[in-house]
DNA sequence: TTTTGACTATCCGGTAACTAGAAGGTTGAG
DNA sequence: CTCAACCTTCTAGTTACCGGATAGTCAAAA
């Protein structure tokens, strides 16, 4: 697979995937004779659990750690469990904040009849929380 | 209330407040006669928002857009209704993506018996979808 | 077979949204 | 009065990209 392709499969600008080989999160598996970096299915499961996590706030480095622990065979079952499972505390927070921000934008929608005047009341209703 | 009362309140760092006042996203109510912000409730509730906002990729330029919303009196609800109802459709989109994130890593985890021994599997089940 | 258009590469610089650190003024408790 | 814990502005650095220039590659069409 070029390039383009894994990208367009994955959702990623061509620029961002090029980035994360440069940096070393997603290397390519190979190059061809071109010089055009090469990528599998594999990559492209990577690149998709990165986007993901990336679109939540985990940095970079956070996602090094995460495939880390799949590639890591020196890694025992047992860290891994422990590092995933504070990430799946995370996204529980997240979880909930995300809820939080949805009701306060649905308290706005609600609160304005579309009617053309610009009575919506504000911050009153607005992160209450 | 001071800055650091704010920013303590709200769980921001009084760089990223600070930061928020030079670019005028949520400036300070007014300087007392020390220079030093001044800040209300107000202004907890509107940084309470952007962080969350922020927090789930919503730019800096899509925060002001939405506090926006709640000072621009010569803006229509219509209008209001609008745009608070396409960030919820983008909220929506956020929610589904952050549970299939979850539900990756809870797979893992369950697949992972902390028995210390590197036998996860790996990107097979993760990101299958 | 050449050419054209869509790919690919590297490199360099820019941007967004902070973040850290330095140098110095303010405030309130002891 | 002093000292810690605030606050100020300023500059520079960081992270995670993104755009553009310049140039090589490739496959289908003319």
């Amino acid at each position: 697979m070029n390039i383009s392709e894994v990208a367009r499969t994955v959702g990623l600008p061509v620029k961002t995937v090029r980035y994360y080989a440069d940096i070393d999160l997603v290397a390519p598996i190979s190059r061809n004779a071109a010089g055009y970096r090469q990528y599998d299915d594999t990559s492209v499961r990577k690149l998709t659990f990165i986007k993901r996590a990336r679109s939540f706030g985990f940095s970079v480095k956070e996602c090094r750690e995460l495939l880390g622990l799949y590639e890591d065979k020196d890694r025992s079952s047992a860290d891994v469990r422990t590092i995933a499972k504070e990430r799946l505390e995370d996204i529980k927070v997240k979880q909930q904040e995300l809820q939080l921000l949805h009701d306060e934008l649905n308290i706005l929608v609600k609160a304005c009849k579309g009617d053309n005047r610009p009575d919506c009341p504000i911050l009153q209703g607005l992160a209450k929380a």
